[in-house]
DNA sequence: ACCGTACGTTTACGACGTATATGTACACTT
DNA sequence: AAGTGTACATATACGTCGTAAACGTACGGT
């Protein structure tokens, strides 16, 4: 904070005085969730403070409290907006007829929109399913819909849909977490060993890891996304079929 | 901080000063991070701050500094330390012969080790996937180089065993942190409907989530976790046999 | 008897989340 | 046109946090 304090001789020319409401306009949800998006795709999760927030928006900390409960309140709602995202996206593309590709069209989205926003991908593991089921944002309870839909188009019965449920969702969740950060160590080191700090790993004990690690480093994409979908619905439409 | 803080008459009988280490016993890497777990367990993560694990052991925060480089190497020792949890478990019984159950047992004690610490689960996806393969604790190493051995017994090519592998870690992650919270809202509550929450739901858009509710906000448990398991694991192989 | 070093404390700083109180401008009434 | 309620943002303050830097104390080796 520099010294032009709202000093009592004061009112510099654009010093923000109380009930001035801000020179860029007012605030809105909108606005403060797609800042807080902005700033956590930009410089991580970490930076994201109420404070900090408000800076970007011109705005003292307090003033979002309007509009997100509290902090935790403004993580859910960056959950919230990639579920909008998602959405968005869904709708721009048509409606696959079957209901694998259906499903397919789904993953791929989501995995996009994951990629899009790596930083708030975490959040998917700690905000969203740390709140019950009837109290996540619209947005998640509408793709819960979409996927338990899809699913009835494939002939389940009840038990084994809400099991293909949890498996696409969690293998969907597993996949994108562990897919999102490259594996590297030290991204512009052309040697490959050097590269993934294998010379930091006891590969003497780890010969198999050692190995695979190249492989490994490798991203899956959404490749390895749609092999490993198939290989479960596979697994669970033939349980039942 | 009572008032008794070494005043220069001072020494009350037990009134720790510098150099005196502490009235119980030396630190060391595990009693700290053996602390922060309990800490963790009981009162969730929200409440790990090197403060409180100080207070814990009788200690000022910054001595925990010699034996974790700051918090954040902390968070990184409590997922070592459920790793260690996991080897000691995996040692306990006899590895089983079959490729196929060994990897059943691994990934039922890996969900049961989430199980008894759930307050930690998150931070296998914010702080394990965030560190590159090669900087990864040795006991997390370890697990790796254990499921890629055990998948190679399947006959696998590389690339599909390195898929495979992806598969199973990702699959296990996200449902471990599916299911470990209840979806839930209030436990008490006699009437299904209101124990889940449902009279927030809107209902009336969301027909087939509505339905499938009760039996979604169950554990999958085990069972949900080896049914899975089986079915990535049909996928993967057949595709190469 | 001396000293280096391992171990823990003290002090301090800036950032954070947020409760509470306060101020201002605009939409309404009348 | 004057008055008023309320929506919106600020101001101030408190306790907690992570951690840098400097300091003290005890102990093993000489």
């Amino acid at each position: 904070m520099p010294i032009e304090k709202d000093s009592p001789q004061g009112r510099r020319a654009p010093a923000r005085r109380a009930g001035d409401h801000g020179r860029y306009g007012r605030l809105s949800r909108e606005r403060v969730l797609a800042t807080a998006l902005r700033l956590v795709d930009r410089e991580g999760l970490s930076a994201l403070s109420m404070r900090r927030t408000g800076a970007e928006l011109g705005v003292e900390a307090m003033a979002l409290y309007r509009y997100a409960a509290g902090k935790d309140a403004l993580l859910d709602g960056l959950v919230e907006a990639l579920y909008a995202e998602l959405e968005e996206r869904l709708a721009a593309s048509p409606e696959s007829p079957g209901w694998r590709d259906e499903l397919h069209r789904i993953a791929a989205e989501t995995y996009a929109v994951a990629l899009a926003h790596p930083n708030v991908a975490p959040l998917l593991a700690t905000r969203m399913l740390a709140v019950p089921l009837a109290r996540r944002p619209l947005a998640v309870l509408r793709d819960h819909e979409r996927v338990l839909t899809v699913l009835g188009r494939a002939g389940l019965d009840e038990e084994t849909t809400v099991m293909a449920f949890r498996a696409v969702t969690g293998w969907l969740l597993g996949y994108v977490l562990g897919d999102l950060r490259a594996m590297v160590d030290n991204p512009d080191e052309p040697d490959p060993a050097f590269r993934l700090g294998l010379h930091r790993m006891p590969a003497r004990e780890l010969p198999r890891l050692r190995d695979a690690a190249p492989t490994l480093a490798r991203h899956g994409g959404p490749a390895g996304l749609a092999a490993g979908l198939d290989a479960l619905l596979d697994g669970f439409t033939r349980g039942a079929a």
